[in-house]
DNA sequence: TTATAAACAGACCGGTTGTCCTGTTTTGTC
DNA sequence: GACAAAACAGGACAACCGGTCTGTTTATAA
C-alpha cells in the first residue's frame, strides 16, 4: 500500500502550461483582474514552481508578450500577408479570416496585443517597449510587402507606410468595437472602406510628402 | 476655543469631484488599478460619501461611463463634426486637433472610450452595453453627417456607415498605437491614408450592398 | 420647533493579493 | 556514489481591497 507518487521534473513543459493560462486569462480577464492563484489552480502548479520560473507576476506578462502575443502576430498577420501574391490581397485575407473566425465561434475577445497594450502601456515602461515593439514589426511587415509590390511591377503611388499603418489602425480600431459589441460585422465594414483606398499612381508626380 | 467646523452639505459638488477623480485614474491606471482608497484620497472624499453616492466600484464606473465617457466623445468628435462644413473636413480637424493637442501635452493617454473599453467589455455586460452605445452613437454622428453632405450636393457614393466605421476604427487603432509608442505622429499617418479613400462616384450605380 | 430624510464621517471586517521563505525531490556531473 | 544545482512543494505573511456598519451632522418640510 501507500503507493509512491513519482515526479517527473519538466521546466519546459511546466513553463509552457503557465504560459498558456496565462495568456489565455490575460486577454478573457486582463492582467489586473488575472489573480496568480487562479493561474496557479487552472495551470495545475505549485507557488513554488510557478516562482521559480517567473519570480513576479511582471515577469510572466512580460514572457507573454515577448513569447505569445509577438508570435500571435506573425502568425495571424505577417506570415499570411508575406505568404499572399500582393498586399492588398493578403489584407483582404487575413480580415476575412478572422471575421470568419469570429462568426464561428460566437463570441469576440478582441486583438490579443491590443488588449494588453491599452492595459500595461501607461502602467510600466517594460511592457509599454515590448508592446510598442510589435506594433513596430506589424507595421513594418505591411509596408515592405507593399514595396515589394511596387518593385515588382504592381501597385502604383500608395505610401507604403501610410498604407500600414492605416491597415494595422483600422484593423485595431474594429476589433475594438468588435470586442465591445461582440459582433464581428465591423471588419467586415471596415475592410470593404479599406480596400477603396485609391492606389493613386504616384498622383501626378509631385512628391506630395506631407512630414 | 475649539472652533467648531462647520460642514456643507454639497451633494452634487461632491459627486462631481468624485467623478473627476474616478475619470481621471481609471485612464491614467485603468480601472482594476485604481482602488477607491486612492480616490477617496485624491478626492478628498470619506468612504461614506463615496459609498452615498455610489453604492459599489460598478456603480462608480458606470457613471464615469455614461456621463464622462459619452460626453468627451460629444465634445471631441460629435459637435465639430456637426459644425464642420463636410464629414471629410471635420475628421480632418479631429484628428489634427487631437494631435496638436497630445504633441503639445508631451504625453498620449489614449481614447478615453476604448481604454475603457478594452478593459471592461468582457468583464461585465453593464459595462459593454454602454460602452457599445457610445460607439454606436459615434458612428452613427459620422455616418450622418455623410448622408448630409450627399443631400446637399457634395461628396459622391461613399458609403456612409462605410465611411463612419472606418473613421472610428483608424482613430482608435491610431490612439492605440500612438499610446503605445508614446509618439502621436501615427495618427497624422493614419489620417493622410483615410483621406485618400475615394468618393467612389456612385461606383457603376448598382445597388452593392453586402449586409 | 419638530420630525424626517438626505448627506456625510470614520471605523471595521472578511477575503484576497503578490511575494517570500523554508524544505524536499529530482537531475546532471565528476 | 557524492555533490551541487535546478526543479518543485507548500505554507506564511503583510498589505490591501471593496463593502458594510453605526453614528453624527445638515438640510427640508410641516
Amino acid at each position: 500500500m501507500a503507493m509512491r507518487k513519482k515526479r517527473t521534473n519538466d521546466p519546459e513543459g511546466m513553463r509552457r502550461r503557465v504560459l498558456d493560462v496565462a495568456e489565455d486569462s490575460f486577454q478573457a480577464r486582463g492582467y489586473h483582474a488575472s489573480s496568480l492563484g487562479d493561474l496557479m489552480a487552472a495551470a495545475g502548479v505549485t507557488g513554488g514552481a510557478l516562482h521559480h520560473h517567473f519570480p513576479t507576476k511582471k515577469a510572466l506578462a512580460l514572457a507573454v508578450i515577448e513569447e505569445r502575443i509577438a508570435a500571435a502576430v506573425e502568425e495571424t498577420w505577417i506570415a499570411p500577408l508575406r505568404a499572399a501574391p500582393s498586399a492588398r490581397e493578403g489584407v483582404r485575407t487575413v480580415f476575412e479570416a478572422v471575421a470568419a473566425e469570429l462568426e464561428q465561434q460566437g463570441y469576440v475577445r478582441g486583438c490579443p496585443l491590443n488588449n494588453l497594450a491599452h492595459e500595461l502601456s501607461l502602467a510600466d515602461s517594460d511592457f509599454r517597449v515590448a508592446l510598442a515593439g510589435i506594433f513596430a514589426g506589424w507595421r513594418q511587415a505591411i509596408a515592405d510587402k507593399v514595396r515589394h509590390d511596387q518593385r515588382i511591377g504592381g501597385e502604383g503611388g500608395t505610401d507604403p507606410d501610410r498604407f500600414a499603418a492605416l491597415t494595422v489602425a483600422a484593423y485595431s480600431g474594429a476589433m475594438s468595437m468588435a470586442k465591445t459589441a461582440q459582433d464581428a460585422g465591423v471588419l467586415r465594414e471596415c475592410l470593404a472602406g479599406l480596400e477603396s483606398v485609391e492606389s493613386s499612381p504616384s498622383q501626378g508626380g509631385l512628391p506630395q510628402k506631407i512630414y
